[in-house]
DNA sequence: TAGACGTGGTA
DNA sequence: TTACCAAGTCT
């Protein structure tokens, strides 16, 4: 049941939304009354989860000039669209992405019910919601760390996630409104990313100002309450970077599951508190002086680099050799092109 | 269900 | 430098 307080609070924010939406790229103006495309929704939604705008913006703009529908992305090479993803962080986004596409380009179209796209790979709750309602039309409760954070505010919920999440939800499924659903979890996220973020609210220009319980209160800057953060461990790890005399470069593409899963990389050591060495060809290895530093979510990583020049007809253990000419460091992920960037200054004195 | 899973920007 | 944070999903 929707009471009409919260009829009028959604209408208070959709009426903000008209005046201050962002334009995006993937975006259809507000009140427009166009629907934007599934796909493009899709896509960047994906982009968006634990992303920020700024970093998505490019590769958006890159997969859909690649990629312009969703029969195109299916039919993509597995490698060509982890490349185009690479630096983008999470991968298994990346793998699910094209699993997707290929579901939903064996099947015809995206299913347009929550229900539907959350069967499908990499869409869970949140994505469903978010295609459901601004492709869709439907009036499906958007939930995201923006809508969390705004909903604790404006209750002034103090209890600390993730356990209030359900009554967080139970608040957002209450405003969602009917019309414009599509319109309205926009516009909570706009708000969540701009006026009311996580430190320093500007409450003074927020459209909900008035009936926010925590601006009332004064708790609005310390909501939502986290359970508090374990601290990162550190572990160590080797990369092998061999360069062929003709100049081809060993890479080896990552296992499917795991960390950087799919990913290209250079060879290496288990990453952990003390692991064994791997070179991946008998060679006269040098260790250079700096090491690759790189925080994952869960771990800090230091890894030392070891170059060496091997001469041609070689056989790796494993990986195999790149062609100078067809390297692309910007088809490695983050950590892979750090050890690149250090490991090249070397090489091109050797 | 709690932990795995990236990265770059900001304070 | 360190820690936190961003439009989550999967197992």
């Amino acid at each position: 049941m929707r009471d009409t307080a919260y009829s009028g609070l959604s209408a208070v924010l959709l009426d903000w939304y008209d005046r201050h939406a962002r334009s995006l790229p993937w975006r259809v103006p507000p009140g427009s009354g166009a629907r934007p495309d599934p796909y493009r929704v899709w896509l960047s939604e994906v982009m968006l989860q634990q992303t920020t705008v700024a970093a998505v913006k490019g590769y958006y703009e890159r997969f859909t000039s690649f990629w312009p529908d969703v029969g195109a992305l299916a039919a993509a090479e597995d490698a060509d669209v982890m490349a185009a993803w690479a630096g983008l962080g999470y991968y298994a986004r990346a793998r699910n992405l094209l699993k997707c596409a290929r579901a939903v380009a064996a099947r015809g179209a995206f299913p347009d019910t929550y229900e539907g796209l959350l069967e499908l790979p990499g869409i869970g709750p949140y994505t469903a919601a978010a295609i459901a309602a601004i492709a869709f039309g439907r009036p499906a409760t958007v939930m995201d760390g923006n809508v969390e954070r705004v909903m604790a505010r404006l209750h002034d919920e103090r209890a600390a996630l993730p356990g209030v999440k359900p009554v967080l939800y139970a608040h957002a499924e209450r405003l969602t409104p009917v019309e414009r659903p599509g319109d309205y979890a926009q516009a909570v996220m706009d708000l969540g990313a701009t006026i009311c973020t996580p430190r320093s609210p500007a409450c003074g220009i927020c459209p909900w100002r008035e009936p926010c319980a925590a601006r009332l209160a004064g708790t609005a800057a310390e909501l939502p309450k986290k359970a508090p953060k374990v601290k990162k461990p550190v572990r160590t790890g080797v990369a092998y970077v061999v360069r062929r005399t003709d100049g081809a470069l060993l890479l080896e593409t990552r296992p499917e599951t795991g960390l950087l899963g799919g990913m290209l990389g250079w060879p290496g050591t288990e990453w952990g508190v003390d692991p064994e060495a791997a070179p991946p060809v008998d060679a006269a290895w040098r260790r250079l002086e700096g090491e690759a530093r790189h925080t994952f979510t869960h771990f800090h990583l230091r890894l030392a680099i070891e170059v060496a020049e091997v001469p041609e007809g070689l056989s790796p253990d494993r990986g195999r050799f790149v062609p100078a000419e067809v390297f692309d460091p910007g088809a490695l992920p983050t950590v892979m092109r750090k050890v690149w960037r250090l490991a090249d200054g070397t090489l091109r004195h050797l």
